[in-house]
DNA sequence: TGTACATCAGTGAACGCGCGTTCACTGATGTAC
DNA sequence: TGTACATCAGTGAACGCGCGTTCACTGATGTAC
């Protein structure tokens, strides 16, 4: 989050930490992963990282501004999340293929970190925002996940694997599936195997892209997810 | 929820309160509404209906026990939500252009329902189940709303409007997506005015028929909407 | 119809709890000379 | 290099709070005879 700005080994057992504020959020991170993100307290996470609980106020205005800074953490997360995977696929840079991969790869990376880290993803669209520090951290980072988003749908644009007309306005039905996809995981609602999330991610984007307008034949094949949550 | 057992005029203003349990359902979901989900009390509840903290007890095991009735009571709304959409649409019966306004309609209800009860819908999602008689009370009402999905998508088949093989699994993308959207909105990650809610919905349903197989001739025109959550 | 009594549905006081936040304080740190 | 001092980053005790839950109780209700 915050460059850290203490000697080059860690701080001796003692009075000053050295870097309270980073510790906070970590411990708050494993807390929130624990508890849930309402089940967190300001104190619990003190506690856990061995100080009094009046000291957390010396870094953070308040309980709010430590969540924001936690959803400020995870938002950037989730950009080096996305621009990993994008990092490193196979097909070549600049191909359809690879345009229609990155589609595919930013919408697992969502879903996936969602999986991997739910309370952190509660954190990032719970109440709780940034404050202007985190905001500014997080700009400094470079493209928020909403601007992948566009990238990538303008990617698909460029390779011709979707056409002008169809692009306008594609943002917000990908977010929304991806985004629902993710919070009913993480609330449980629904329950889906690693592979079945493999396969629904697939067959989804599969569909979307089709839906874009993208011929079939450009499609990787996509394994449908039959699965009743009622039934679970 | 359950049928009140009472004589026909309210009961006195007197020591048996009559309907306790009903009274409790409906101060908590106003509560929740006005407080949120987790800052929503028990004892602000009793207080609410002017009576002791302990009363409440004698109808719920604890709190848990009534967030999971609020959570019961959600899904038998926007069940009746969805098929009074449902009874309502002008279209002729079994035609596509109905099967095709079915489709449209409940995932319209669906957001709708979310935006109009934010916190309704959190309970709904949240991590209090309901219990074995709010279970019972919801199988007794018929259909839920997954069952309406799966209707209507078979509504979709019966019609021609999708092949029986783009059929298979379509369940998945259609439930993220509106709950998706429905999830950004209520959190407030994004925000839609009324008539983009309902561009964005209509728009998103043409792209997701579209996947499916849908030919563009039998949809109806959809604006896209373009909005950008970075800039609100 | 009247009465005794079991059952039901409340009361209200109390329990212990952990919370967020404040505050006067003190020990450690780093800087100026 | 040594010392005085301002500043910083903690302590720990205390504040008031509302919470979920329990419990001995009591007033109201309905039923059996």
């Amino acid at each position: 989050m915050k460059v850290m700005k203490r000697s080059s080994a860690p701080r001796k057992d003692h009075y000053h930490h050295g870097d309270l504020r980073n510790a906070l959020v970590e411990n708050a991170l494993r807390l929130v992963a624990e508890r849930g993100p309402e089940g967190f307290s300001l104190r619990e996470a003190a506690r856990a990282v061995g100080v009094s609980p009046g000291a957390a106020y010396r870094h953070f205005a308040d309980k709010a501004a430590l969540l924001g800074a936690l959803s400020a953490d995870g938002h950037a997360r989730m950009v080096a999340t996305m621009e990993h995977a994008l990092a490193h696929l196979p097909e070549e840079p600049g191909s359809a293929a690879r345009a229609i991969a990155s589609f595919l790869a930013i919408g697992a990376a969502y879903v996936e970190f969602a999986v991997a880290h739910p309370s952190h993803f509660r954190v990032m669209f719970g109440p709780c925002k940034p404050g202007e520090d985190d905001l500014a951290c997080l700009a400094a980072q470079g493209r928020d996940t909403y601007q992948i988003l566009v990238d990538v749908l303008d990617g698909l644009v460029a390779t011709e694997v979707v056409l002008p007309e169809a692009r306008i306005g594609a943002e917000l039905p990908v977010w929304s599936h991806v985004h629902g996809l993710a919070s009913l995981l993480v609330d449980g609602a629904l329950t889906l195997s690693s592979s079945e999330r493999h396969d629904a991610l697939r067959h989804a984007g599969h569909v979307l892209l089709r839906g874009l307008g993208c011929s079939p034949g450009d499609l990787p094949a996509a394994r449908p997810v039959t699965v009743d949550p009622r039934q679970r």
